[in-house]
DNA sequence: TTTCTCTTTACGGTTTCCCGTAATAATTGA
DNA sequence: TCAATTATTACGGGAAACCGTAAAGAGAAA
């Protein structure tokens, strides 16, 4: 089992539950923090005192308040730790559901395991943690089948861009001068209507209503 | 302090700590659950027992899985538990930050304190117990402020209704069709025009896109 | 350079949306 | 009851979005 986690969840009640957990697993040393900044900074430490931890159990969404924090998020966490330390293992534990999400850590982040903040989550940490101790991934069940079919669309930057500025009431014909003045091509409105069309086509969509609650959904937005 | 407490909430590791946190300030008596439908039985048992329950702690949103519940969430519960034990006190544990649906708990149905999921909660929740001990009442200190100024404004049944048929692709030349076959009015397409254009007017919104990611932002829709 | 391909833009017709005005229906108050 | 007010619907002109086609441009390979 591990000998010394680092736990990365903002809220307080939540991490109190977590820490008990691993008490109960029997796990000595634990130790949390409340922002992503300080937990880095708790991996860099560990390092340089050559005590490295072998658990990072962190939440993706944080909370943002009076401290400004570099790093925003548990997504950006694990890609500065797994700059420094690669081989740390990383257990996520977020109320996060969306498939396409939990798809990219899994696949891009190489994340060890994942359980959703839910009904039996106590339990499931826990077959988490035995699982990866035994190099094995972890995923809560109720996701396990969600995660296989990935009929998502494929967002580009641009895709991003022209339905954020929909959804925030742009007109579509004045689009066109806004991507010019950011130099961002294809600036055409002819362009951005056949683009639109494309992305509504593959997700059988009408009409741009339609994506925009889509893409706000998908947390892209 | 309290002696008798219910505890209703789904997930598992924030009610592990709820628990706790009731158990560091002594408090003896404590259940809990993880169905609306099981904490209301729970209270009307107490009562056949004479052995009432004096504070309930309860989440507002409860997820759905198989076993089919009647009372649909937190505020179902709290509306049934005040037909029968109208005196209990009650503690809402939420991540719900909307003022208007605070604002609600607190001056329809009469709540005696809300805590906010959050950095802190755990501190707060012993506050909070504390205060409510005290026949005072209790609101997380960051949502203080917000509660006063409710320049949100307020979406009507219908508005919902259109606004999300708007968000599943329906065209609004086909939305009175649909108001007419569920017997919705006005059902109009001219009605529907006006109000559109005076919700968009009053939040100064120019265009139905910026309207549905503000109701997906609100999870309104 | 020339040709081929792919991307981007231009343009026109049609549909839908937007918004003002006017007519009609429902509700209210005396 | 009738008039006054308000709510709802009908209609029409103009703007925006949608969609297809064709032209222009960019880039790659011979």
């Amino acid at each position: 089992m591990f000998k010394r986690v680092l736990i990365a969840e903002d809220h307080e009640s939540t991490s109190i539950s977590v820490r008990k957990t691993l008490e109960d697993l029997g796990i000595p040393k634990t130790e949390y923090t409340y922002y992503c900044d300080d937990a880095f900074m708790h991996i860099q430490k560990s390092l340089g005192d050559d005590q490295p931890f072998d658990l990072l159990i962190t939440d993706l969404s944080f909370e943002e308040d009076h401290r400004k924090q570099k790093l925003s998020g548990g997504l950006a966490l694990i890609e500065a730790i797994k700059q420094i330390q690669p081989l740390v293992k990383i257990l996520v534990f977020s109320a996060e559901t969306n498939p396409a999400i939990i798809d990219n850590l899994f696949k891009n982040l190489c994340i060890n395991g994942y359980v959703r903040k839910a009904r039996h989550d106590a339990k499931d940490l826990k077959k988490a943690l035995e699982n990866i101790a035994q190099y094995k991934t972890y995923l809560s069940e109720d996701l396990r089948h969600s995660l296989k079919q990935k009929n998502t669309f494929e967002f580009t930057e641009y895709d991003v861009t022209i339905i954020s500025l929909l959804s925030q009431g742009t007109p579509q014909k004045d689009i066109p001068t806004y991507l010019l003045h950011h130099k961002i091509k294809p600036a055409s409105l002819s362009s951005l209507e056949k683009r639109l069309g494309t992305i509504k086509d593959s997700l059988e969509f009408s009409k741009n209503e339609q994506l925009v609650a889509y893409c706000k959904d998908l947390g892209i937005i």
